[in-house]
DNA sequence: GTTATTGCAAACAATTTGCACCCAC
DNA sequence: GTGGGTGCAAATTGTTTGCAATAAC
Protein backbone atom coordinates (compact mmCIF):
# COMPACT_ATOMS: atom_id res chain seq x y z
CA UNK A 1 0.00 0.00 0.00
CA UNK A 2 2.77 2.34 0.67
CA UNK A 3 5.48 3.77 -1.84
CA UNK A 4 8.87 4.78 -0.40
CA UNK A 5 8.02 8.47 0.75
CA UNK A 6 9.07 10.25 -2.15
CA UNK A 7 12.01 13.55 -1.98
CA UNK A 8 11.89 15.25 -5.37
CA UNK A 9 10.62 14.11 -9.00
CA UNK A 10 13.15 11.28 -10.15
CA UNK A 11 13.84 10.74 -13.86
CA UNK A 12 11.52 7.70 -14.30
CA UNK A 13 8.39 9.48 -12.74
CA UNK A 14 9.08 12.51 -15.61
CA UNK A 15 9.76 9.87 -18.00
CA UNK A 16 6.72 7.78 -17.48
CA UNK A 17 4.87 11.48 -16.99
CA UNK A 18 6.01 12.54 -20.56
CA UNK A 19 4.80 9.30 -21.65
CA UNK A 20 1.37 9.72 -20.65
CA UNK A 21 1.42 13.48 -21.87
CA UNK A 22 2.18 12.22 -24.95
CA UNK A 23 0.04 9.81 -25.53
CA UNK A 24 -3.10 11.47 -24.31
CA UNK A 25 -5.06 8.53 -23.72
CA UNK A 26 -5.22 5.78 -20.64
CA UNK A 27 -2.73 3.27 -20.69
CA UNK A 28 -1.92 0.59 -18.08
CA UNK A 29 1.54 -0.18 -16.69
CA UNK A 30 2.48 -2.84 -19.16
CA UNK A 31 1.17 -0.69 -22.53
CA UNK A 32 3.67 2.32 -20.87
CA UNK A 33 6.87 -0.31 -20.53
CA UNK A 34 6.42 -1.65 -24.28
CA UNK A 35 6.22 2.42 -25.39
CA UNK A 36 8.61 3.41 -23.11
CA UNK A 37 10.63 0.61 -23.64
CA UNK A 38 11.57 1.28 -27.46
CA UNK A 39 12.98 4.70 -26.05
CA UNK A 40 14.63 4.31 -23.26
CA UNK A 41 15.63 1.84 -20.72
CA UNK A 42 13.16 1.24 -17.71
CA UNK A 43 11.58 -1.29 -15.41
CA UNK A 44 8.69 -2.71 -15.36
CA UNK A 45 8.13 -2.48 -11.59
CA UNK A 46 9.65 1.32 -11.81
CA UNK A 47 6.88 2.01 -13.93
CA UNK A 48 4.42 0.45 -11.05
CA UNK A 49 6.55 2.47 -8.78
CA UNK A 50 6.50 5.90 -10.76
CA UNK A 51 2.82 5.66 -11.05
CA UNK A 52 1.94 4.80 -7.43
CA UNK A 53 3.68 8.07 -6.84
CA UNK A 54 2.52 10.05 -9.74
CA UNK A 55 -0.76 9.18 -8.06
CA UNK A 56 -0.21 10.42 -4.62
CA UNK A 57 1.23 13.42 -6.13
CA UNK A 58 -2.38 14.48 -7.58
CA UNK A 59 -1.18 14.44 -11.04
CA UNK A 60 -1.95 10.95 -12.30
CA UNK A 61 -5.86 9.32 -11.90
CA UNK A 62 -6.63 5.64 -12.73
CA UNK A 63 -9.92 3.17 -13.77
CA UNK A 64 -10.14 -0.24 -13.89
CA UNK A 65 -11.39 -2.20 -16.40
CA UNK A 66 -13.38 -5.15 -16.31
CA UNK A 67 -10.69 -7.59 -17.03
CA UNK A 68 -8.45 -5.81 -13.39
CA UNK A 69 -6.18 -4.34 -15.72
CA UNK A 70 -5.62 -0.54 -14.08
CA UNK A 71 -5.41 2.13 -16.61
CA UNK A 72 -3.47 5.62 -15.88
CA UNK A 73 -3.86 8.99 -17.62
CA UNK A 74 -3.57 12.41 -17.00
CA UNK A 75 -6.10 14.23 -14.50
CA UNK A 76 -8.32 16.43 -16.31
CA UNK A 77 -9.91 14.18 -19.24
CA UNK A 78 -12.30 12.62 -16.76
CA UNK A 79 -14.36 10.79 -19.42
CA UNK A 80 -17.08 8.20 -17.43
CA UNK A 81 -18.33 5.83 -19.73
CA UNK A 82 -20.88 2.85 -19.33
CA UNK A 83 -19.59 -0.95 -19.75
CA UNK A 84 -21.07 -3.83 -20.69
CA UNK A 85 -21.61 -6.85 -18.36
CA UNK A 86 -21.63 -9.18 -21.10
CA UNK A 87 -19.40 -7.88 -23.67
CA UNK A 88 -17.58 -5.50 -21.87
CA UNK A 89 -17.23 -2.92 -24.45
CA UNK A 90 -17.33 0.61 -22.77
CA UNK A 91 -19.40 3.76 -24.08
CA UNK A 92 -18.26 7.55 -23.22
CA UNK A 93 -20.45 9.79 -21.75
CA UNK A 94 -19.82 13.26 -22.14
CA UNK A 95 -20.79 14.88 -19.25
CA UNK A 96 -20.02 14.43 -15.81
CA UNK A 97 -22.99 15.05 -13.63
CA UNK A 98 -20.47 15.25 -10.28
CA UNK A 99 -18.43 18.33 -10.71
CA UNK A 100 -20.24 20.44 -8.68
CA UNK A 101 -20.91 17.85 -5.84
CA UNK A 102 -17.26 17.30 -5.87
CA UNK A 103 -16.69 21.03 -4.99
CA UNK A 104 -19.06 20.83 -2.59
CA UNK A 105 -17.37 17.61 -1.01
CA UNK A 106 -13.61 19.17 -1.25
CA UNK A 107 -15.59 22.36 0.76
CA UNK A 108 -17.12 20.05 3.24
CA UNK A 109 -15.14 17.31 4.43
CA UNK A 110 -11.00 17.27 5.11
CA UNK A 111 -10.52 14.70 2.89
CA UNK A 112 -8.13 15.90 -0.46
CA UNK A 113 -9.75 14.60 -3.19
CA UNK A 114 -8.00 14.66 -6.19
CA UNK A 115 -10.29 13.10 -8.65
CA UNK A 116 -13.04 10.60 -9.05
CA UNK A 117 -14.04 7.38 -11.20
CA UNK A 118 -18.06 7.26 -12.41
CA UNK A 119 -18.66 4.15 -14.04
CA UNK A 120 -21.88 2.70 -15.32
CA UNK A 121 -22.59 -1.23 -15.64
CA UNK A 122 -25.22 -2.93 -17.10
CA UNK A 123 -26.09 -4.66 -21.06
CA UNK A 124 -25.38 -3.05 -24.08
CA UNK A 125 -28.45 -2.90 -26.58
CA UNK A 126 -27.14 -6.03 -28.67
CA UNK A 127 -26.08 -7.96 -25.80
CA UNK A 128 -29.26 -7.08 -23.80
CA UNK A 129 -31.40 -8.98 -26.76
CA UNK A 130 -28.90 -11.61 -27.12
CA UNK A 131 -28.05 -12.80 -23.63
CA UNK A 132 -31.22 -13.82 -22.43
CA UNK B 1 -15.58 -12.23 -21.13
CA UNK B 2 -18.44 -13.94 -21.88
CA UNK B 3 -20.22 -16.74 -19.38
CA UNK B 4 -22.19 -19.64 -21.00
CA UNK B 5 -25.69 -18.11 -22.02
CA UNK B 6 -27.87 -18.87 -19.14
CA UNK B 7 -31.28 -20.77 -18.95
CA UNK B 8 -32.61 -20.76 -15.72
CA UNK B 9 -31.47 -19.98 -12.14
CA UNK B 10 -28.67 -22.75 -10.40
CA UNK B 11 -28.88 -24.46 -7.30
CA UNK B 12 -25.09 -22.20 -7.27
CA UNK B 13 -26.60 -19.17 -8.00
CA UNK B 14 -28.77 -19.34 -5.73
CA UNK B 15 -26.54 -20.33 -2.68
CA UNK B 16 -24.63 -17.23 -3.77
CA UNK B 17 -27.06 -14.90 -3.85
CA UNK B 18 -28.47 -16.04 -0.45
CA UNK B 19 -24.93 -16.01 1.05
CA UNK B 20 -24.98 -12.22 0.28
CA UNK B 21 -28.49 -11.41 0.82
CA UNK B 22 -27.35 -12.92 4.55
CA UNK B 23 -24.10 -11.05 4.99
CA UNK B 24 -25.41 -7.40 3.51
CA UNK B 25 -22.24 -6.29 2.53
CA UNK B 26 -19.80 -6.36 -0.17
CA UNK B 27 -17.80 -9.02 -0.27
CA UNK B 28 -15.05 -11.28 -2.36
CA UNK B 29 -15.61 -14.61 -3.66
CA UNK B 30 -12.36 -15.46 -1.96
CA UNK B 31 -14.48 -14.41 1.28
CA UNK B 32 -18.03 -15.57 -0.06
CA UNK B 33 -16.09 -19.01 -0.54
CA UNK B 34 -14.70 -19.74 2.54
CA UNK B 35 -18.40 -18.16 3.92
CA UNK B 36 -20.30 -20.69 2.22
CA UNK B 37 -17.51 -23.55 2.35
CA UNK B 38 -18.46 -24.07 5.68
CA UNK B 39 -22.13 -24.81 5.38
CA UNK B 40 -22.20 -26.57 1.79
CA UNK B 41 -19.44 -27.94 -0.95
CA UNK B 42 -19.02 -25.56 -3.39
CA UNK B 43 -16.21 -24.34 -5.70
CA UNK B 44 -14.23 -21.08 -6.01
CA UNK B 45 -14.94 -21.30 -9.95
CA UNK B 46 -18.46 -22.29 -9.54
CA UNK B 47 -18.73 -19.13 -7.14
CA UNK B 48 -17.18 -16.50 -9.76
CA UNK B 49 -19.62 -17.72 -12.73
CA UNK B 50 -22.12 -17.05 -10.62
CA UNK B 51 -21.86 -13.91 -9.74
CA UNK B 52 -21.10 -13.40 -13.77
CA UNK B 53 -24.60 -14.34 -14.42
CA UNK B 54 -26.20 -12.58 -11.31
CA UNK B 55 -24.17 -9.81 -12.25
CA UNK B 56 -26.01 -10.16 -16.07
CA UNK B 57 -29.14 -11.10 -14.39
CA UNK B 58 -29.01 -7.24 -12.66
CA UNK B 59 -29.32 -8.45 -9.73
CA UNK B 60 -26.07 -7.96 -8.09
CA UNK B 61 -23.40 -5.03 -8.42
CA UNK B 62 -19.38 -5.05 -7.98
CA UNK B 63 -17.20 -2.62 -6.99
CA UNK B 64 -13.16 -2.99 -7.22
CA UNK B 65 -10.85 -2.08 -4.28
CA UNK B 66 -7.73 -0.59 -4.78
CA UNK B 67 -5.82 -3.61 -4.26
CA UNK B 68 -7.54 -5.28 -7.67
CA UNK B 69 -10.48 -7.19 -5.67
CA UNK B 70 -13.63 -7.17 -6.72
CA UNK B 71 -16.76 -6.92 -4.42
CA UNK B 72 -20.01 -7.92 -4.70
CA UNK B 73 -22.87 -6.94 -3.05
CA UNK B 74 -27.07 -6.26 -3.76
CA UNK B 75 -27.86 -4.38 -5.82
CA UNK B 76 -29.43 -1.15 -3.82
CA UNK B 77 -27.36 -0.85 -1.09
CA UNK B 78 -24.99 1.97 -3.13
CA UNK B 79 -22.43 3.05 -1.03
CA UNK B 80 -20.18 5.61 -2.62
CA UNK B 81 -16.81 6.55 -1.13
CA UNK B 82 -13.64 8.29 -0.60
CA UNK B 83 -10.58 6.32 -1.32
CA UNK B 84 -6.78 7.32 0.25
CA UNK B 85 -4.38 7.11 -2.07
CA UNK B 86 -1.89 6.21 0.58
CA UNK B 87 -2.93 4.14 3.35
CA UNK B 88 -6.04 2.47 0.99
CA UNK B 89 -8.81 3.46 3.53
CA UNK B 90 -11.88 4.22 2.33
CA UNK B 91 -14.23 6.73 3.56
CA UNK B 92 -18.60 6.24 2.75
CA UNK B 93 -20.26 8.81 1.33
CA UNK B 94 -24.34 8.42 2.42
CA UNK B 95 -25.24 10.13 -1.01
CA UNK B 96 -25.27 9.87 -3.82
CA UNK B 97 -25.84 12.61 -6.57
CA UNK B 98 -26.02 10.72 -9.74
CA UNK B 99 -29.37 9.34 -9.51
CA UNK B 100 -31.05 11.79 -11.45
CA UNK B 101 -28.13 11.73 -13.52
CA UNK B 102 -28.32 7.81 -14.70
CA UNK B 103 -32.54 8.33 -14.42
CA UNK B 104 -32.24 10.54 -17.94
CA UNK B 105 -29.35 8.36 -19.26
CA UNK B 106 -32.14 5.20 -19.10
CA UNK B 107 -34.30 7.81 -20.91
CA UNK B 108 -32.16 8.69 -23.42
CA UNK B 109 -29.69 5.58 -24.19
CA UNK B 110 -30.84 2.11 -25.30
CA UNK B 111 -28.11 0.80 -22.87
CA UNK B 112 -29.77 -1.02 -20.04
CA UNK B 113 -28.18 0.56 -17.27
CA UNK B 114 -28.30 -2.04 -13.74
CA UNK B 115 -26.25 0.06 -11.50
CA UNK B 116 -22.99 2.53 -10.82
CA UNK B 117 -19.75 3.07 -9.45
CA UNK B 118 -18.77 6.35 -7.80
CA UNK B 119 -15.21 6.41 -6.04
CA UNK B 120 -13.50 9.72 -4.85
CA UNK B 121 -9.51 9.36 -4.86
CA UNK B 122 -6.95 11.63 -3.02
CA UNK B 123 -5.57 11.75 0.31
CA UNK B 124 -6.89 11.35 3.57
CA UNK B 125 -5.97 14.23 6.36
CA UNK B 126 -3.26 12.33 8.32
CA UNK B 127 -1.89 10.82 5.19
CA UNK B 128 -2.04 14.37 2.96
CA UNK B 129 0.32 15.86 6.34
CA UNK B 130 2.43 12.94 6.62
CA UNK B 131 3.53 12.06 2.86
CA UNK B 132 4.93 14.75 1.41
C1' DG C 1 -30.03 -39.89 -22.53
C1' DT C 2 -28.72 -35.49 -23.53
C1' DT C 3 -27.26 -31.12 -21.96
C1' DA C 4 -25.91 -27.83 -18.71
C1' DT C 5 -23.61 -27.29 -14.26
C1' DT C 6 -20.05 -28.10 -11.07
C1' DG C 7 -15.48 -28.93 -8.73
C1' DC C 8 -10.79 -29.41 -9.09
C1' DA C 9 -6.38 -28.26 -10.59
C1' DA C 10 -3.70 -25.99 -13.79
C1' DA C 11 -3.07 -21.81 -16.32
C1' DC C 12 -2.99 -16.82 -16.63
C1' DA C 13 -2.17 -12.01 -15.98
C1' DA C 14 -1.41 -7.98 -13.44
C1' DT C 15 1.04 -6.33 -9.82
C1' DT C 16 4.34 -6.41 -5.88
C1' DT C 17 8.55 -7.55 -3.53
C1' DG C 18 13.53 -8.80 -2.57
C1' DC C 19 17.75 -7.70 -3.65
C1' DA C 20 21.96 -6.25 -5.83
C1' DC C 21 23.65 -2.49 -8.45
C1' DC C 22 24.29 2.21 -9.46
C1' DC C 23 24.01 7.03 -9.45
C1' DA C 24 23.71 11.62 -7.17
C1' DC C 25 24.91 14.34 -3.73
C1' DG D 1 30.42 6.94 1.36
C1' DT D 2 25.50 6.91 2.14
C1' DG D 3 20.80 6.63 0.70
C1' DG D 4 17.43 6.63 -2.45
C1' DG D 5 16.19 5.07 -7.21
C1' DT D 6 16.24 1.39 -10.56
C1' DG D 7 16.13 -3.10 -13.08
C1' DC D 8 15.63 -7.80 -12.96
C1' DA D 9 13.64 -12.00 -11.61
C1' DA D 10 10.92 -14.39 -8.42
C1' DA D 11 6.83 -14.43 -5.71
C1' DT D 12 2.06 -13.32 -4.89
C1' DT D 13 -2.75 -12.88 -5.71
C1' DG D 14 -7.15 -12.68 -7.89
C1' DT D 15 -9.44 -14.70 -11.59
C1' DT D 16 -10.24 -17.79 -15.62
C1' DT D 17 -10.12 -22.07 -18.19
C1' DG D 18 -9.96 -27.15 -19.45
C1' DC D 19 -11.91 -31.10 -18.45
C1' DA D 20 -13.92 -35.09 -16.35
C1' DA D 21 -17.58 -36.22 -13.11
C1' DT D 22 -22.21 -35.12 -11.95
C1' DA D 23 -26.86 -33.56 -11.71
C1' DA D 24 -31.09 -31.89 -13.91
C1' DC D 25 -34.79 -32.57 -16.79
Amino acid sequence: MSNPSPTRRTPAQNAVLEALRHHRQPMSAQVLYSAMRSQCSIGLATIYRSLGVLQKLGLIQHRVTRKGTTLYSLIKHERHCMTCLHCGQSFPINTCPVMEFEAELRRSSSFKIFYHTLEFFGLCEPCAYQVF
